[in-house]
DNA sequence: CGAAAAATTCTTGCATACAAGAATTCACGC
DNA sequence: GCGTGAATTCTTGTATGCAAGAATTTTTCG
């Protein structure tokens, strides 16, 4: 228990307790639980499949168990929780079924996303698009994948928010989601870097040229061909346990 | 402060207290919160742009602030309502753009669904199907709306559940409340209940030929038929405040 | 009388207390 | 020794308490 030798108890004490943060602004614990909860599934922190002890996740992220339990209800509609009554939520399983599931829904938005954004595309619009292009490029060279992650992730965003349509634009946040999940669950990316960068030299080529149909089946098929991959690999990976 | 007379419109449409239930379980408040909220919403009972006081809600459902401030983040995640820092919630402003935003997602996603169910359709499902056709028109020619209402939206159900994806489902059901709130609020029905019903059948039609590209076509476009009009009457709706 | 500021009240955001159900442990009997 | 059941503990579901920020009223001064 309590040494002797231990010089400052209480000081000891109040280094545990989570302190307030004293510049702290009311109101923005639950958006910032959120996020923080959010990050440890989908980067796969929490794995599939795990428990959520509330009172301990209380602890860990320092705050009570009202935002807690109020970021695992949000996180529950997203579809990365499961909820069972009366017993700890669940990370959500990530089985392969939802994932080839995801294809089709996730490559069809992409693709009205792109037909959309091509018949809007302003100079501003598509130097911007060519600037995150760019950039993911030079993540490629500097093997940088969370950058590159990034960057992606950012590439596609623009397309969708381009299109206009804020409907469209919330649908897709939330297919992201699953699908960054998916992503982080399998080493895949390496090997699609090169790919990937060339069908985003396509899109732009096409959003460019404001050619809503093209634009509309490249980002189809590249949505397409990757979650293909993904699967490919999911599959390839539970077939030998353990990566060698 | 109370005076006897209270006016709040919500008072009315929940006459019926829902007392604490001594046979209760545990674990269904969130869930009934939620159901009787959103009921609220959609139909139009808590008008856009209202208000929400959780301490009145409270009273009117008949629970503490706990199941009410959930249900609340859950409808603002579904985009039914409105968050603002450290005010009240309100209920989401139901805007015209919105609508024509719902028109190009709704349509690609039901049309996504057409293909794929179309793809899969066996001898029951399209009986399923039919049953639900004809249930829809026996509500028309006895000029019930809203089991009219009911079977056009099971109709529709069936055939996303029947596309066999469970993402695709997922996005639909998110999108069909803000559709149907669009619809409650838009007298536009009785009018295009004749054509809805043709549009239907064409529908049925391709299902069961299990032709994937006419179903997918004839279901956006009756999609798109049936909010653009829904668009027109709200636009009309503005046009003249108030309807003669 | 009008406007700005101070005080009061009201409402939300977060924390915590309490109760019901589930999980675990322990005891007892076979 | 082991299975079954009672008792304890643990965990979630719900209610409530308290503080920070917003709204409203009152007060004060021009």
């Amino acid at each position: 228990m309590d040494s002797p030798a231990d010089t400052t108890p209480l000081a000891a004490f109040l280094a545990q307790v989570p302190q307030p943060e004293p510049g702290r602004r009311k109101g923005a614990l639950h958006g910032s639980t959120v996020a923080k909860l959010r990050n440890l599934i989908v980067t796969g922190a929490l794995a599939p499949g795990a428990k959520l002890n509330e009172r301990e996740l209380c602890l860990q992220l320092g705050v009570s168990r009202t935002p807690v339990r109020e970021a695992i209800k949000t996180l529950t509609q997203d579809g990365l929780l499961r909820a069972l009554p009366n017993k700890s939520s669940i990370v959500a399983e990530l089985d392969v079924g939802e994932i080839e599931a995801l294809i089709d829904v996730v490559s069809t938005i992409e693709g009205l996303a792109g037909e959309l954004a091509a018949a809007r595309v302003s100079d501003e619009a598509v130097a911007e698009i060519g600037m995150l292009h760019y950039r993911m490029l030079l993540h490629h060279t500097r093997d940088e994948l969370p950058g590159y992650f990034e960057a992606n992730k950012a590439f596609h965003r623009r397309i969708v928010e381009l299109a206009g349509n804020p409907v469209l634009l919330w649908v897709w946040e939330l297919l992201a989601l699953r699908v960054d999940r998916a992503r982080y669950s399998s080493n895949l990316w390496p090997k699609r870097w090169k790919m990937a960068i060339q069908e985003h030299e396509q899109i732009l080529a096409a959003l460019t040229a404001g050619d809503a149909a093209l634009a509309s089946q490249r980002l189809s098929e590249h949505v397409r061909n990757g979650l293909s991959g993904l699967v490919a690999a999911l599959k390839d990976k539970a077939a030998k346990p353990d990566g060698a």
